[in-house]
RNA sequence: GGUCCUGUGGCCGAGUGGCUAGGCAGAGCUCUGCAAAAGCUUCUACAGCGGUUCGAAUCCGCUCGGGACCUCCA
């Protein structure tokens, strides 16, 4: 059974073939680097990490493209854009590369808290200012953009009475009639220099206060916002590439002007599956700063936002992402979050004990357990070809849990299933728990403290044999007031855990 | 207003015609010095009303509710 990808594009579930043999392209719109990441920036990244992961998994060299936006209009609350053209010192004024790089960082530790694998390249648009203004010179001279006092604007009207004779109108991959917009987009400020409202620029003139430009052929400016990814992807991945992704939000206007801006310059259309990522939502609305109800990660993290009962792992966050389909909402909530937490506990430490299970049997002596297990295991890779299902993958991992506790337990026969069996539910629950999920949960403290952990575990083993519970009780009491969890097995041994 | 999506049990969610998804929470039991964990069992569903069908959470219609995009947005 082959992968198959919701294409966003023809909005239909496709079988995934890539343009070069063995290879993917695959370019993720990043994030804009002018303040903190949130909640919903970490979905696009986690659902497209696992995509990256997967294709790697079926054998494809993926290259994997996400930029960086940090080119636009920046400021920082309580300091002013006029900065530009203050009397102050340099070092005193806004220096938007400063915001970039802090934010830039923060994104990149965010990104590996969740455990999220680097892309293949990273590129920023200001690093490649030249190669949207080759693009924009293109564009305008092929007729579909003008220039309007030192600001260049895309044609759409023209763009589209072309091009859908050629079966690509603007609008096809939000589903959109340019006639029916244009009646009804509403009025907008700033708009006078646009023949048409549907318009959008590539480049901005920018006026004396704005802290970033740079020079064109038009005069000092900024980039248009869609220019970058259409010339960053083009760069990086060619005229034609495999895969898009972002989130639903962006498909119009975003990905819609890529398409347009793309098409126009290499004369084929861009990207042959689009795919999009749907929101997180709290409370049921989508969580965005225009909303104000945004939670940064930071925040998630140390649980300082007064909506959060708690901090979470980033962990949890990830799992909690990947208890749901990428297309439908997910609601945040602490209940939610807490259940994740809960749940991906119970997951990990039945994986650990997996680890530790071992059998010889070569026939297994409940046929049924063992065949189920099988089947369990085989659907791991059906749900996942099936546009990535990795709410089901999870849901088949949570009815392995009790066969791996009741054989840790001794509820289940040690032979009821075959070695080959086990040996499979090893292998396969490593590959998605670890490399293809990447749920992996560091033992906190290391050495020296499991050291000292282990040696009041075993004072504790003396006391309760000598059935003084008083002692053990109180190891185990303020063990647990310090976040240590002991647990005693039905073997007489005793694991714990660490909050 | 236009385009589109959506409404599943206390919470989060999978599921598109017939076979109890799953997690968390709740209840009971087993194990245990006690606890925790684990195991077993168990209670809450498919917004409402019609229709199609032998059969619908799943298809169609209407009603009501929620949301996204149309402007920066993951």
């Amino acid at each position: 059974m082959p992968l198959k990808v919701y294409n966003s594009l023809t909005r239909k579930k496709e079988e995934f073939t890539s343009i070069t043999p063995g290879h993917v392209g695959m370019y993720v719109c990043g994030p804009t680097v002018s303040g903190e990441s949130h909640l919903g920036h970490a979905r696009p990244y986690v659902t497209f990490d696992i995509l990256y992961r997967y294709l790697q998994h079926l054998g494809y060299k993926v290259r994997y493209v996400r930029n960086i936006t940090d080119a636009g209009h920046f400021e920082e609350e309580g300091r002013e854009a006029e900065d530009k053209i203050s009397k102050k010192a340099v070092v005193e004024k806004l220096e938007p590369m400063e915001l970039v790089q802090k934010y830039t960082n923060l994104y990149h530790w965010a990104m590996h808290k969740l455990g999220n694998l680097d892309p293949s390249i990273e590129p920023t648009a200001t690093g490649h200012i030249v190669e949207q203004i080759v693009m924009i010179e293109k564009i305008i001279a092929d007729g579909y953009a003008y220039v309007a006092n030192g600001s260049v604007y895309f044609d759409v009207e023209k763009y589209n009475k072309f091009f859908s004779a050629k079966g690509l109108p603007y609008g096809m991959l939000s589903g959109r009639n340019l006639e029916e917009m244009l009646e009804t987009t509403r009025e907008l400020e700033n708009q006078d220099e646009k023949r048409n409202k549907a318009d959008f620029a590539l480049w901005k003139n920018a006026p004396p206060e704005h802290i970033m430009r740079w020079q064109s052929p038009w005069g000092e400016g900024f980039p248009g916002w869609h220019i970058e990814c259409s010339a960053m992807a083009t760069k990086y991945l060619g005229e034609q590439f495999d895969i898009h992704g972002g989130g639903m939000d962006l498909q119009f206007p975003h990905h819609e002007c890529e398409i347009a801006q793309s098409t126009v310059c290499n004369h084929v259309t861009p990207v042959r599956y689009w795919m999009h990522n749907n929101m997180i939502t709290i409370n049921g609305r989508k969580m965005g700063k225009s909303y104000n109800n945004v939670i940064k990660l930071t925040e998630l993290f140390s649980g300082e936002h007064p909506l959060l009962a708690q901090p979470f792992h980033p962990m949890t966050i990830r799992f909690f992402i990947l208890q749901t389909h990428y297309r439908s909402t997910l609601d945040f909530g602490n209940e939610a979050l807490q259940g994740s937490e809960k749940g991906l506990k119970r997951l990990w430490e039945a994986y650990e004990q997996l680890g530790k299970l071992s059998s010889s049997n070569e026939v297994a002596a409940d046929k049924e357990l063992d065949e189920k297990v099988l089947k369990l295991l085989n659907e791991f890779d059906e749900f996942m070809n099936d546009d990535l299902n990795t709410a089901k993958v999870l849901a088949n991992m949570f009815e392995l849990v009790p066969v791996v506790n009741g054989i840790k337990d001794k509820h289940i026969a040690a032979d009821a299933i075959s070695s080959s069996t086990l040996k499979q539910l090893q292998q396969k629950m490593k590959l998605y728990v670890e490399d293809i999920f990447s749920l992996k949960m560091e033992k906190a403290g290391g050495d020296k403290l499991e050291g000292i952990i282990q040696l009041l575990i075993n004072i504790r083993k003396e006391a309760r044999t000598k059935k003084d519970f008083a002692t053990s009780d109180k190891i185990r009491n303020e063990l647990a007031a310090l976040g240590v969890q002991l647990k005693d097995e039905k073997d007489g041994n005793i694991s714990y855990t660490i909050d």
